[in-house]
DNA sequence: CCGTATCCCTTAAGATACTG
DNA sequence: CAGTATCTTAAGGGATACGG
């Protein structure tokens, strides 16, 4: 999943396609960034919405959507200890464009995606 | 990777965008489906167009993507063999929708993206 | 409540050699 | 040329226990 290892041959077709899939293809950043887009959460409210994933990958996805600056991690000095997660503006716009786009493709297509799957068998 | 796997979990949160990033999720996946966008090519040309990748991940690429609907194999009688893969109608429609959508933001958003990685350091 | 630290398992993917 | 067969490595993700 190393874009760079790509990067250094030559002939790639499209690496900016290559990049921007990069950003989703962690299972639980699309899931992650969608259930924010109704927005900002606690880190324990957006466990339980999302549900199924560990606290240990739950941080992993938090922290690399922040590094790619898809989300904000709000702090709040209490005790016991309050975060809110929201959205960036770069993530809104993510989830409006691509990952809406997939969304509504899948839907569409869902017959056909269907049927190829049964002619495996 | 295995949707069934997130999907025996009840609350999760959109399990359909789900369903359609594990169809790009593989790294050549969407570079090859990109690739083919341009029309037919023999298995020799597509894997030196697309460069970078072994054959052994190549033909794992092409099963996927004929598997679920997205290209298909012609196969010629000949010696020595001669098969062209191409885009399906489905595989298109991905390629023209989705992944577009993708390629498009981020060359859009480069420069906040790169901003971000930046941060990191 | 927020987050880290381990341990384990599975799989993607690279490299390479070989067959029809 | 098309495709298979191994072997190896790296990393994602699950489970769980623990610390601030």
């Amino acid at each position: 999943m190393n874009t760079a290892t790509h990067a250094r041959q030559q002939p790639v077709a499209d690496c900016q396609l290559r990049a921007a899939t990069d950003l989703i293809v962690h299972t639980w950043d699309p899931v992650v960034l969608a259930t924010l887009r109704a927005g900002p959460l606690r880190r324990r409210d957006l466990r339980s919405t999302v549900g199924g994933l560990s606290d240990k990958v739950l941080t992993e996805t938090l922290h690399r959507l922040t590094d790619n600056g898809l989300v904000t991690r709000r702090a709040l000095a209490q005790s016991p200890a309050r975060v809110d997660y929201a959205l960036t503006s770069l993530g809104e716009s993510l989830v409006d464009g691509p990952l809406r786009s997939l969304g509504t493709w899948i839907v569409e297509n869902s017959e056909q995606l269907m049927l190829a799957q049964q002619a495996r068998r």
